[in-house]
DNA sequence: TAAAATCCCATGATATCCCATAAGTATCCA
DNA sequence: TGGATACTTATGGGATATCATGGGATTTTA
């Protein structure tokens, strides 16, 4: 490695970036600097589950397809469908030279997102969001974090 | 690696494209580049198990021919099932110098297509619908996978 | 030779690129 | 340590290119 060249893969912190009148977004620098730095596209979706957008590298969406690709017949058809609903959902956002994206009709509504986008890193993959929307589900998470245990796995290779 | 080079393939999203007096369609343009960028040709074939059209690069017609081959014994009638169905229904589709192909009239009639066709991205592959079909196919889903536990491996590496 | 399929060019709408500016952050040097 | 300068990042708006589509011309074939 060295050089600080590769240097970590994770999406950290939030940014709250404006949604102007074509779209158009500012993916914050470091989200930019990382995709820039695995040479990969980004990829979003709507959220199955929550009013968000989905953000994830083509990498992880290529991988996806190449799983699917592979077990010809092994695939349920609820598994079946919800790949197809993902890929049918998603869609590339290269950005432009100063670094934005433009953001469809589809996803903006389904976030409820009008001038205000906030991007919130979620490790290997980072979601958009509406900035009051994800304030209330935060407030939500960190009461639920008193009266819970979590339990992650050390996962040593 | 070049600025214009893509380096995934994947089939993502969707988009409505008009069909004209003539039975032409616009192959939607980032679906045509990657299909250009394979150097590949276009194949499409009905379905069997739903109301549209199937779509896959010829490359990938043979591998499902291999496939087929090693799943099942030569004669058996589980293979002749399924070749006649797939490939004796298959046809390429070349397009145009402005992208657009010339859909059959076998085709159309088995999608239900008459003047929009809805190109539905499957990741490896696509599909193109009746607009009006796929939405309702597309509402089902989403409430299934919202009733299911899904486990979809976010897929990285 | 008539009908059908294919090719070619025109056009309007939309998305993409490019430059300018602002605002915020880091750097440098006395 | 202060304070000015140089960067990087975010945003705005206008110019440009691309794409989907329509119509006509030309070739094919039945």
């Amino acid at each position: 490695m060295g050089k600080g060249q590769k240097k970590h893969f994770l999406f950290l912190d939030t940014a709250l970036n404006k949604v102007d009148a074509k779209g158009r977004v500012s993916i914050p620098a470091d989200y930019r600097a990382l995709l820039e730095q695995q040479e990969t596209e980004l990829v979003a979706f709507r959220s199955f589950t929550m009013p968000c957008i989905e953000c994830r590298t083509s990498e992880m969406m290529e991988k996806m397809a190449t799983d699917i690709d592979n077990s010809f017949s092994a695939f349920s058809n609820e598994q079946d469908d919800l790949t197809g609903l993902i890929f049918s959902d998603a869609k590339e956002f290269p950005f432009d030279s100063t670094g934005r994206i433009v953001l469809t009709e589809k996803l903006l509504k389904h976030a409820g997102i009008t001038d205000k986008a906030l991007f919130v890193g979620k490790g290997r993959t980072f979601q958009i969001w509406n900035p009051d929307t994800y304030q209330a589900k935060e407030d939500d998470m960190r009461k639920n974090a008193l009266e819970k245990h979590f339990n992650i796995k050390n996962g040593e290779a």
